[in-house]
DNA sequence: TTTCCACTTAAAGTTCGCTCTATGTTTATG
DNA sequence: CATAAACATAGAGCGAACTTTAAGTGGAAA
């Protein structure tokens, strides 16, 4: 299956000026151009540009990204660093899980308070609620 | 309790710089300054740059963290707004949580396949593995 | 054929969140 | 009392990742 720079956008949710400005950057190594000098994309570039969204999304920049690419065309003698590499971006990935659940509990604390305080219809009666206090001090320890 | 900037940043790992920038910005209004013009934080400051910390990270822009701010300073009167914002924040944090699973079954994936390509010593190998093959179906989709 | 749409390049511009520089003042230490 | 560390302001600079602009090409529909 072939597709033009558009139905590539219109697929993975970005623009054609950014998967140009990808390209230019040398994210896109293998995708040819036809006569008149349009991209053509494949379904192995999909494939890729999946890849390349899940790296920048766990955190990578794209430079490393383009590094990894780099890797890669290199062949099999890369392999071991290869895998090095997304071992140590799944370690970062868990990280990052970590702390989302850290602040989600701080915004399950600001929710409950401030559901207090919208019921009782000021701040300051949250401010003598127990459970509350208990939860703030168990979030935001002692200073 | 009492801090200087240099106190704060430490305890929040932060830079001095940076906090003198979100106080520019107006993210600090509560930060008082003493008779020689340097600020000084208390306990409730710094629970206040926890809370800024957590709405950055789970993806909040400085100037909506701001938005946020003038509204806490209008008093109760936004108390509602104030909860919605936190309840929206906390479907957006799960939308990230969601996300990151998908990132973390792609990665998984990847490692699954090049362990099996560093054993192998080449990635042709690997493409004739039917599990990864059905592996890859399943999370990169029919196209 | 004309008109329109999607594509092209090259380069400048934008936004975000810092980060650094220059210059100066205050405070703590030996 | 001198010096060094930590604070201050104002404003310039930076890196990342786009985003937009300008000017043009190629191919299909009316």
């Amino acid at each position: 299956m072939r597709y033009t720079i558009g139905q590539v956008a219109k697929k993975l949710g970005l623009t054609a000026h950014t998967l140009r400005y990808y390209d230019k950057e040398g994210l896109l190594p293998s995708v040819k151009k036809g006569s008149s000098g349009a991209r053509i994309f494949n379904d192995e570039d999909i494939d890729w540009l999946i890849i390349v969204e899940c790296l920048k999304g766990t955190g990578m920049q794209l430079k490393d990204i383009k590094k990894y690419i780099d890797l890669c065309q290199k062949g099999d003698s890369t392999l071991a660093t290869r895998l090095e590499l997304f071992k140590q971006q799944k370690r970062q990935l868990e990280e990052k899980l970590a702390q989302f659940q850290q602040y989600m509990e701080k915004i399950n604390y600001k929710i409950a308070y401030y559901t207090e305080a919208v019921a009782k219809g000021s701040v300051d009666v949250c401010k003598q609620n127990k459970c509350l206090a208990a939860e703030k001090e168990r979030l935001f320890g002692h200073k």
